[in-house]
DNA sequence: GAGCCGGTTTGATCCACGTCAAACCCGCTG
DNA sequence: CAGCGGGTTTGACGTGGATCAAACCGGCTC
């Protein structure tokens, strides 16, 4: 059995995690490690915390001392500015990681909130840095994984500096699909952990926007909502929505 | 003297080039190093790039093997999709580094062209990943980089997100004094390297709009403007119209 | 020095999205 | 089952920035 302790509101497991029979394998850590290697990486993860919805996984201006792989549910992380206002900056789910925006300062830049109840496993960066001085795969992958960040952010300042409001939410809802496709679930059909003003931070667009844009996206037959749950019904209407808007 | 040979349109220079010896030292490399390390690190860049005005560094497409730190000169990144529209994702500076979008695929994700002539260091990314294998500091530096790239591109999506146009352009500014400061310019006044038209892609607005930005800072009394030549007048008023507006 | 050209400025008009406000929906609690 | 509250939808209206268009500016070539 597991020994529970108290750490701040979170309920921390020190548990022998194990990566090598952990099924987000592929998707958070690096494939064709040998049997040594794999050890290894079991030892590198500390504990797994389990986060409650609403619970902040960590905080802007909190030290920074290790990353996190969602095991399981919903986070968004947010960055908040000095005259109130927010931006949600990104939606993360199973199998990605968290925190890496506090490698820099060796501080946590924005909020890590769950939008579920979420379990993730907690990789001291010290750890991690050491083990992939080791392993040459698990380097690889840790830099291909912070480039990929990037390049994600890169899209999202695309889809901020030169999409309108229904190509954001085309696009929004055409990149949930196809993540949880990657995970296994429906690309059709999803229940929305986050708010319309959550959906909205993120995308630049008011709450009334997002919302008109839903409905609109309905009447035209391109999907089905009913509050958070969404089923996509025309995804080629959805990508031609996209691109050739108006040009 | 510098062998030479042209490699596409672009000359190269197989130097010895010496970070050991380079002032940009604590701008692109880490501190602290002794000698042995700093003599690998001498060997890590594999080459000097001159890239003219107006020529790409690199395309989206390309295949990736190197980053590139600019020993001189200005660059911009673009990324471009299919119906035509793209937008300017970074203008990049001294001591800077380019590339790191092309580590998650291996490709290069966007273009880089130099604003002026200038010059960059070639980094064999296989080198650098070898080396902070051996290098502690090295491998923690470039994770701090490639970590402040990601905090980086959360501002500009905030800034993309929650502010209405002369805010963009007052902390496109001081962004921009600041970045110069860091690099021993004045803070106060220097040449914009890029048109209102690339200004207006990163910062998600019209040339038109830019240009009326930079003409209501001038009549407020904020900035000077002639063409590219930018005189700030008031920092704390750039400041201030940051934050609060509207609330 | 005339003429051209890329970039910029400025003005007039338009429209997508924000703002404000009311109603609605659904799950909870007493 | 009434009442409440957070989130959502919908409508009417206002506005910041886009769009369209014309003029301007400075550097270039012939």
């Amino acid at each position: 059995m597991p020994q529970r302790s108290a750490t701040n509101k979170v309920m921390l497991e020190v548990v022998k995690t194990a990566c090598s029979n952990c099924n987000l394998r592929e998707l958070c850590m690096p494939l064709g490690l040998d049997h040594r290697e794999m050890e290894k990486l079991d030892e590198m993860v500390s504990a797994r915390h389990r986060i409650r919805r609403g619970e902040h996984l960590y905080r802007a201006g909190q030290r920074f001392d290790a990353i996190y792989a969602i095991r399981s549910g919903f986070f968004k992380t947010d960055v908040l500015i000095e005259d109130g206002r927010d931006q949600v900056t990104g939606f993360q789910m199973t199998g990605e990681l968290l925190g890496l925006d506090g490698i820099s300062t060796e501080t946590h830049s924005c909020n890590a909130v769950a939008l579920e109840d979420s379990e993730v496993c907690v990789i001291p960066f010290s750890h991690l840095e050491g083990l992939s001085r080791e392993i040459r795969t698990l380097q690889h992958h840790f830099h291909k994984v912070m480039s990929r960040e990037i390049v994600r952010d890169h899209g999202v300042m695309m889809l901020l500096g030169t999409m309108r409001a229904e190509e954001r939410l085309a696009a929004f809802l055409l990149n949930l699909s196809q993540r949880f496709t990657a995970r296994g679930y429906s690309p059709a059909e999803f229940y929305l952990r986050m708010t319309r003003d959550e959906i909205g931070s993120y995308l630049g667009l008011k709450l009334e926007t997002v919302s008109r844009a839903f409905s609109r996206f309905q009447e035209e037959g391109l999907i089905a909502v009913q509050q958070k749950y969404v089923r996509i019904l025309d995804t080629a209407g959805l990508k031609k929505l996209m691109s050739h808007q108006r040009g």
